[in-house]
DNA sequence: CGGTGGCATCAGTAGCCACTGATGTGAGAG
DNA sequence: CTCTCACATCAGTGGCTACTGATGCCACCG
């Protein structure tokens, strides 16, 4: 109920390419030289996203031989999601308690 | 479905303060000097960071008097959770689906 | 009508972070 | 073994932004 959203979890997700990113391993597991051909970012950047990524618990790897295969985890997504639904549904409830001023 | 996140949102939402803040107004509506008090900010961050949250369309402002009430505006946050609701189950149904390497 | 309190705006500054080029590492191909 | 490719790491830099102090604006109180 009273899970407060995780900052930094919003925080990773804020920045406009990696939220690309994590748009496109939504849709399928890929790999760093598939990710630099869909975003056209510099594969030392998208390196550098995935490892924020990766410490955030967002993504997890899996090495295929020489490439290494990124995968979302959907769970980190959802539970996101019902954070996110559950602040909605308290401001919902909570629609008309107003503090009376100072 | 295939709405995609929107990232001026998440990165609005990832500032510490300001998710402090809208995770203050989600139980109730408050006005600034209550914000202080609260969050121990200055009135001018507070004042800035209300600014940011008002053109994301996140609170919208109701004049009391000299008061400024702020309240969360759940449809905002509701839609933010359906957004990454999709993003999870998309992730969930791709689980499998995997990109050979090139 | 002056004074006060609540809030917004302005200008300046410091710190962080996204991006880059160069380099390191490790697996596979030949 | 050597060369190449996929990827990670390192160090440097520029730009954005969160925070601050000073000031302006407006509504209410006396």
């Amino acid at each position: 109920m009273m899970t407060s959203v995780d900052t930094e979890l919003i925080r990773v997700l804020g920045d406009p390419l990696r939220l690309r990113i994590v748009t496109l391993l939504a849709r399928e597991t890929l790999c760093t030289s598939h990710l630099v051909e869909e975003t056209g970012a510099k594969q030392t950047n998208l390196s550098n996203h995935l490892k924020v990524l990766r410490e955030a618990g967002v993504v997890e790897t899996e090495p295929c031989g020489r490439f290494t295969y990124y995968r979302l985890r959907p769970e980190v997504i959802a539970q996101l999601a019902d954070q996110f639904a559950d602040l909605a549904e308290s401001a919902r409830n909570a629609a008309e308690n107003k503090r009376a001023c100072p």
